[in-house]
DNA sequence: TATGAATGAGGATTCATTCAT
DNA sequence: TATGAATGAATCCTCATTCAT
């Protein structure tokens, strides 16, 4: 059946991801993700090609999370600046939230620089937050608030300075500065955009 | 004679960063140290208490190196406009040394997640990076080019900028992009700070 | 399974015991006991948590064996002096089985020096070894043919005389004396319990 | 100068000693032993062949020292239960200078079972410690207060009784036992040597 | 489908020994 | 004589992967 097979795999990826936050991409073994996930260890062999494969899987899974609720949070406002600041809100979702994503996030984009594969789900994700961007400059500039600028450029900004402030934020290792990078970020791009 | 291990640990050093520019952090074993440095496997240990040990310093001597290439570069030029021009060139060096140097720089942010000796060697960095940041700025609202916006939140956001266009570029993986986005990150901070 | 794994372990522990007996405790590696067990090089750490596990395991099951074997002997006749004589002669097995025994047995003595956890092992076997003393003394005097001695006393001087003459019989390396050993222990402690 | 090379391997074998003593036979490196007698790593091997033996070197040192302070002990008292009684309190001699020396030896015995010449080492040992057993026995006898059992055989027994009894005393690690063991020792042989 | 025993390659670390100074 | 830097063999341990059940 392969509804099953699937929930398995869903099942593992989940585990993964707890235990890479828990430990860090290079610390986790099959057995971490096998007691995490509750089964046995040749589960994970047999629901994935191999260890490569369920890392591959768990970075195509983490950057879907994170995308889809970017974009679920955009569809629910109207203006260009609801739309930005839900935008900015949603990467900004919790400290808890966002040092687990992000966590796992950066230490996949550590291993990209290693691994084509990862790079080409990355590209797809960004594609994505570029998307969302595009959207957001059109409308603001169809709203006349936003200046004249370069969309592409406009959209590759917006998400640059996203990560820059949630980098910077999940580095200083201190949840009271959650808010504050929020602000920053959100202010950043408002006075890149506006006219 | 000290200068002589001194030495031989910057040899180990710059064979260890080579070494996971090339392999990549978690990937990189003791004897890949000793290869690319021409020594001998043991040579390592001899030097350095073991590996974690290699690749604390190696942090250590990579936000340095970075650091000092930006001061130098702000230091040789006058005004608030050529100084950040210049930190922003200097941080986009070339799309070569970029790559090393953020690559190597990306895996320790990965690691430091899990570590809280990384996390406070990249503190320091931040630091100086902030610094440099206030200088600039502080100069720019006294030429009266600048907008008089907090000083620290500036520095916060300059360095957030300047991080989230390295990592989007480093990760496009298209070294004809380099120009691009060193433009992009300058015009983005430009924007933040002018009136 | 349990008793599968209980197997394993006795069989590993069997392979040890002989290991060490050739090659002695410190030269003896994963390696050989893999080799001696003709198992693979993994199974010792799967079944045992480290090389130190293993030892600790291997005295516990040496003195073990020991004493079920004394144990055995004296259980199996019913006077004082039968007792006592059955009980030197089963300490005095024969050459070999004596060789092999009492050389591990001497080489955990040696490391008990270093280690609690042996010392501690060996105590529990101190105490079946006086047990047994105590037993044969205590019907030697209501036989009347032992002195009113300590029981306490007695139990300990039995055991030094039995492991005095084992170790010195064990260092003169000369099978032919076992005879000899055996005989000069009987008399001593003989003439140590006898009126 | 022949005497300084002496000098030097006597302070070697000394540092070595106290390095078995405080870690053990196989956990004592060449640099722990050059720690101990404050020199440098090279000079242990400047002045013996190699590890073997240094080791080799401090048991015919160790066995030595014991049997001189034995045999001095003897020296000095004249009639049979004197002696008798002097030899056991030197070998006896002091709770901290037991565990000592009979440690390391206890270490060497241990290691004698996989090595000839530490046996013959020993066996030297054992000649001298029977040349003081077979004097006080023959003197007993003359004194018409020892039984007249076979002197050898009484020799071999008086040795088996101390080293049963230190053996025993060191095994239980407890310093407030070192006078009962010393006069169960003591009351043991006299009882076997007496009519 | 699921288990977990077994394998063995790989890697960090230790340390005796050598040798240039 | 004496030093201690350098070597590399040896060994413990981890863990991805396989496979019989």
């Amino acid at each position: 059946m392969k509804k099953k097979a699937s929930k398995r795999r869903e099942q593992i990826l989940k585990a993964t991801f707890q235990a890479v936050v828990d430990k860090g991409f290079d610390s986790v073994t099959l057995q971490d993700i096998s007691d995490y996930a509750g089964v046995s260890k040749g589960v994970t062999n047999y629901y994935f090609e191999n260890k490569k494969d369920v890392f591959y899987n768990l970075m195509e899974w983490t950057v879907d999370k994170i995308h889809l609720n970017e974009r679920n949070a955009i569809d629910n406002v109207s203006t260009a600046m609801e739309k930005l600041e839900a935008y900015v809100n949603a990467a900004f979702q919790s400290p808890e939230k966002n040092k687990k994503f992000y966590r796992v996030y950066l230490e996949f984009l550590a291993q990209a620089v290693h691994n084509k594969k990862y790079l080409e789900v990355n590209d797809k994700f960004y594609q994505n937050c570029w998307s969302i961007g595009r959207e957001i400059v059109k409308l603001g500039q169809a709203e006349n608030i936003f200046s004249d600028m370069d969309i592409d450029l406009a959209a590759v900004t917006i998400r640059a300075i996203i990560d820059g402030n949630l980098v910077q934020w999940l580095m200083r290792d201190d949840d009271s500065l959650h808010d504050y990078y929020r602000m920053a970020c959100l202010e950043a791009i408002t006075k890149v955009l506006t006219k």
